[in-house]
DNA sequence: TTAGGGTTAG
């Protein structure tokens, strides 16, 4: 029988998910075969199955098949894609020559689901030709184009035209909430994404598994260790501990946390275990100082057939950086550009440079101490208690990191005030004996506030670098710092 | 019927 429209359309739909799937004895010739069925045709027929996430996964079909054929179908689309003609006076042009039928049919489907491949390509600039298109035909209201140019945008960089287009988005499901959310989180804006969170949960929109891969990070870069305690709870309680994505960045999580061991018990429990996994696992080590698990880590990853990428190699020479293996440094350095073939990039970045001075000049240099916590003389008080019991234990002090030209005694005098040893004394005087004292710091702790701690107490400190667990007079960074 | 969101970095 002649196969009618819709239902043609949903036989090619099926035939390429089919395709899609590993071993599939399905191929492009059933679809095909329908196609030449049907006596009706649509655009639709030509997309159909083509642009779906699982054959975007699959690789089943390339962003330039899909670009090509819907260029094939919107010719005046072609200059969006392969030059730096503007889109917009094209479009205008060919709906007054009477094209404008054409340009009808590009439903909102196509638009949600050509802005992630400027999405994966940085293209901002051809994002917004088609965000441009978007509004006016009145698309925009559609959540499925809104959260592709949420998406757009926040991989772009550019979070506040994220945030500016979910605000306007008169009805919002889960996606778009996790979409401006994993926006703000991806572009280090933690505050904000938590604020969202919270939001959303007000709102009782009930979270799906990418709401919490979404969110975790901002409790992992935060070191907020008691919200992402709470998440945890959430997800097991939700069921979605077994989804990767969420056990990747619990393990992430709780490494960043300082609970290295939570860390690794989750790691193991993963089922399935992929290249992220794997790589923040061997960073969390790495991170406490167990820079030989992270070797042994990479070797087993290795033996099990995940090929490392850029962010792998990264973190095991980081790894042997850290606890001065220039040998395996070296041998996993030859690996990366002989075995895998990534290059090196960033580096001799001079613009980017020139960028950080001036901003570092914008900072007022000399105000570095503020006075104003309400028991700012109790904890002087308390640091000379403790500065006097490490004097008699053989404690000197080493100025050598302060840059301020001043005297010696001056100098021992602001080394003082240094907010890692005053929130120790701040921590031991207001809590319990025995009691856990986190502290978490925004920049490298400095030379002799590592040597001050070492003194003081068995002790765990997390800096920008690593964490430094002291114990017994030694650090666990063996005093790379 | 076709379409949108997620984990790892020096």
């Amino acid at each position: 029988m002649d196969i009618h429209l819709t239902t043609g359309n949903a036989l090619i739909n099926m035939y390429a998910k089919l395709q899609s799937l590993a071993e599939s004895e399905w191929g492009e010739s059933d679809r095909r075969k329908v196609f030449d069925g049907m006596s009706e045709r649509t655009v639709d027929s030509l997309f159909a199955g083509q642009l779906s996430k699982e054959n975007k996964d699959a690789q089943a079909i390339s962003a330039n098949t899909v670009l090509r054929r819907f260029v094939d179908i919107f010719p005046q689309l072609g200059s969006c894609f392969d030059s730096r003609s503007r889109i917009g006076s094209r479009v205008d042009s060919c709906v007054k020559k009477g094209d404008g039928k054409r340009w009808a049919e590009a439903r909102h489907i196509y638009f949600s689901a050509i802005l992630p491949i400027f999405a994966q390509y940085v293209d901002v600039a051809k994002g917004k030709e088609i965000h441009g298109y978007v509004i006016r035909y009145s698309f925009e209201k559609d959540m499925y184009v809104s959260s592709s140019l949420i998406n757009m945008y926040s991989r772009c960089s550019r979070v506040e035209d994220s945030i500016r287009v979910f605000k306007v988005t008169p009805q919002r499901d889960i996606i778009s909430w996790n979409s401006v959310i994993a926006g703000c989180v991806q572009n280090s804006m933690f505050d904000k994404g938590l604020r969202l969170f919270r939001q959303m949960l007000r709102d009782n929109v009930i979270l799906g598994s990418v709401s919490f891969s979404s969110i975790m990070p901002a409790c992992a870069h935060l070191t907020t260790l008691n919200l992402g305690k709470q998440l945890h709870g959430y997800i097991l309680r939700c069921g979605f501990d077994d989804n990767v994505f969420i056990s990747s960045s619990l393990v992430d999580m709780y490494a960043k946390c300082g609970h290295i061991r939570i860390a690794r018990w989750i790691f193991d429990g993963i089922k399935g275990r992929d290249m992220v996994s794997w790589t923040a696992m061997i960073m969390g080590c790495d991170l406490h100082g167990y820079a030989q698990d992270s070797i042994s880590l990479f070797e087993q990853m290795k033996l099990e057939g995940i090929r490392p990428n850029h962010v792998a190699l990264a973190a095991i020479l980081t790894a042997c950086s850290h606890a001065s293996m220039i040998d395996e440094g070296r041998r996993y350095f030859d690996q990366m550009t002989e075995e895998y073939g990534i290059r090196l990039g960033v580096h001799k970045n001079v613009d980017l440079a020139e960028k950080v001075v001036t901003k570092i000049f914008e900072i007022d240099l000399e105000n570095t101490d503020d006075q104003s916590h309400p028991q700012h003389d109790e904890i002087n008080d308390a640091i000379r208690e403790l500065l006097e019991k490490m004097e008699q234990a053989g404690y000197v002090d080493d100025t050598s990191e302060v840059p301020h030209n001043v005297d010696d005694e001056q100098k021992k005098y602001l080394l003082y005030g240094h907010s890692e040893r005053r929130a120790i004394a701040f921590g031991i005087m207001s809590t319990p004996a025995g009691t856990t004292i986190r502290v978490i710091k925004n920049i490298r702790v400095c030379v002799d506030c590592h040597t001050v701690i070492k003194f003081i107490s068995e002790i765990v400190v997390r800096d920008n670098s690593r964490f430094h667990h002291f114990r017994d007079g030694e650090c666990s960074c063996g005093d790379y710092w």
